[in-house]
DNA sequence: TATACTGCTGAAAACGGTTTCTGAAAGCGC
DNA sequence: GCGCTTTCAGAAACCGTTTTCAGCAGTATA
């Protein structure tokens, strides 16, 4: 129905700058030199004309897409937003569009083929768990350019994995609990079974307890699956079997507002009574009462890092098979400091 | 580099099933009737070299690209997720891609021609201030199927817009704090300059002053930027210039994180001494202590919404020029209630 | 028995670019 | 002035589909 129909073409610049098509591509691409004066004339005659080169034919004819695809279990959760950032702005800076998918929590339609492939686009992001197994060996021995966000690949396909460092960020956090605070008794709440990044994290915790000689004890362990209703639930009902704690890394941010509730609800004071940490740094993190200790972590760094390392892979170089983002720890006032961000508009982050 | 030079075409598939390439491109696209036995000799054919049609030649042949452009001014902020949550989901519903695009806040590269448009979709939903006037006006004596989200389209462009409910939500939440908590003296926090949710937000406070006789009182109106730093800095301005009040309306959510911030810092208690109300109800409203009283925007509904109309607009049929999402009085206790919301998890919101 | 449909099918023409290949013109050394 | 290389330009092939068009076998109609 638009008026798609008439819009110029190839062929209406090149009459109009009496050169052959082949010239108008040449120009547009500036594949190869073309004397001034007729880029010159073909030049203005596209201005004129105002024409804009069809993507279709333009990928059918050179194999070349341009596009990136991005494939995400769900599109949710504080990590998103950040993330699509990075992506896009670096896509957008090696002039690449973005097609975005998400599976819907997958499982039912038709499991073989994912609508993003090789067909149309020239590499893939892919965010935990949005590919299962057979896909991503599919397309990885298809050598097909592609890069896994927060997940570990399969067996020995050698796809390249950014992520951040959350073992370190935890083992960072958990430290300061102890080396500042002198607490003892600290709870971690673990994310949804199975989770990586909850497993680094808890291994970072246990890694401070053994450093500073703390026994490690399961009763501390609970569920928070980084969602704060379930926070909310275990703290309660860890505080109603009389589990004792005197600080919580409450596995993230997200979490830790229901910890944040739960120890309220209980008349506890933070962090008179209980210390409490996060992870990820999310903005609200920094407006909380008290404002929330956490780790921040390069979320957005690790969008654009993805894309840098898809690059690689598209442009046949070889890609970092693991790329770890370092993760910063933010002191606020839930653990017990007195807060260094004295304004708040004036983050120390992203220094 | 990739193995996409011999991956099976649709001559492959005409060979091996012994028809033409015109049968195979019907079973494809159920555009015409086949007989049962060379569908079905071109079904296995099909499966047998594990065939996908390439989607560039297929929108060179068909001019439909099957995709819808999405821009966005920058991608962040608790909007974009929900609602690129409901667009993605819509568009996966009719069979479209998505591709997405953030304009980076610039205006400086060369500013004529969208990476989105007439060429490389079918569609386009514009969210507000990504595209300038002449850009519109381009895409819509075009006759491209164009959509507004959050913005009303310059002059006599008939452009459909979806919004929310701005007016009727905020003349709802004011009326609430005048009807139930007999405040008089209601702060209003605006948004950026010229923010249409602002204007329209800020009409139904004004609204719902004049239907209970309370003067406007140009005093309380503030600047949040829908920030929460820039909002903190407003409230304690106020307090330190001794202007009374007895709530705050916060304009929208996150606002009222800077809100609550320079309340507690002024030793004020919510709601006791003053009552806050947001906008918007985003997830971390009901965990904000004490749990926030707020308006709650399908923001998610809104971006299906867009998606409905803008199919009906690439359909060639009409589509509603205003589309109003309706908004919900969420009360929780940073009014002065006492919470409805008994268990957390079980809230009343999308019922 | 011719005549007109009906239901399927295949050949071939788009679609709008990129790329290869070939040739003309220009530059260069002698 | 003569070969040789280099630079630039155009013709034509090609990318992989959809779609048009004409035809062909049956079957229903007259």
């Amino acid at each position: 129905m638009s008026s798609k129909t008439n819009s110029p073409t190839i062929a209406d610049v090149a009459r109009r700058a009496k050169v052959s098509i082949a010239t108008v591509s040449r120009v547009l691409n500036k594949t190869a030199p073309v004397r001034p004066d007729k880029a010159d004339r073909v030049q203005t005659a596209m201005e004129e004309l105002q024409f804009v080169p069809r993507t279709a034919a333009r990928v059918l004819a050179s194999k070349r897409t341009n596009t990136i695809g991005l494939i995400f279990p769900e599109i949710s959760g504080a990590f998103f937003s950040p993330m699509l950032r990075g992506i896009e702005a670096e896509a957008h800076e090696i002039n690449h569009d973005l097609l975005v998918h998400s599976m819907h929590l997958l499982v039912s339609e038709k499991p073989h083929s994912s609508p993003l492939g090789e067909h149309n686009t020239d590499g893939l992001i892919v965010f935990t768990g949005s590919l299962d197994e057979k896909q991503l060996t599919r397309l990885y021995h298809l050598n097909f350019p592609l890069v896994l966000l927060h997940q570990t690949p399969p067996d020995s396909l050698n796809i390249p994995v950014i992520t951040i460092e959350n073992k370190d960020g935890a083992f960072m956090l958990v430290s300061h609990l102890i080396e500042v605070h002198g607490m003892r008794r600290i709870v971690y709440l673990q994310g949804a079974e199975g989770h990586e990044d909850s497993v680094w994290r808890e291994r970072g915790y246990r890694e401070a307890l053994e450093a500073h000689d703390i026994p490690f004890d399961s009763n501390l362990i609970g569920t928070g699956s980084f969602d704060a209703d379930e926070a909310f639930n275990t703290i309660q009902k860890m505080i109603s079997d009389g589990v004792k704690f005197d600080a919580i890394f409450a596995g993230d941010d997200e979490s830790s507002l229901g910890v944040y509730r739960a120890l309220k609800m209980a008349g506890r004071i933070i962090p008179d009574d209980v210390a409490v940490v996060g992870f990820d740094d999310v903005p609200f993190a920094q407006h909380m009462s008290p404002p929330l200790t956490t780790i921040h972590a390069p979320i957005e760094d690790v969008g654009r890092e993805a894309v840098r390392q898809l690059k690689n892979l598209m442009d046949g170089r070889q890609a970092e098979s693991l790329t770890l983002m370092r993760t910063e720890l933010v002191i606020r006032e839930s653990c017990g400091c007195k807060s260094s961000e004295s304004n708040p508009s004036n983050e120390s982050l992203n220094p």
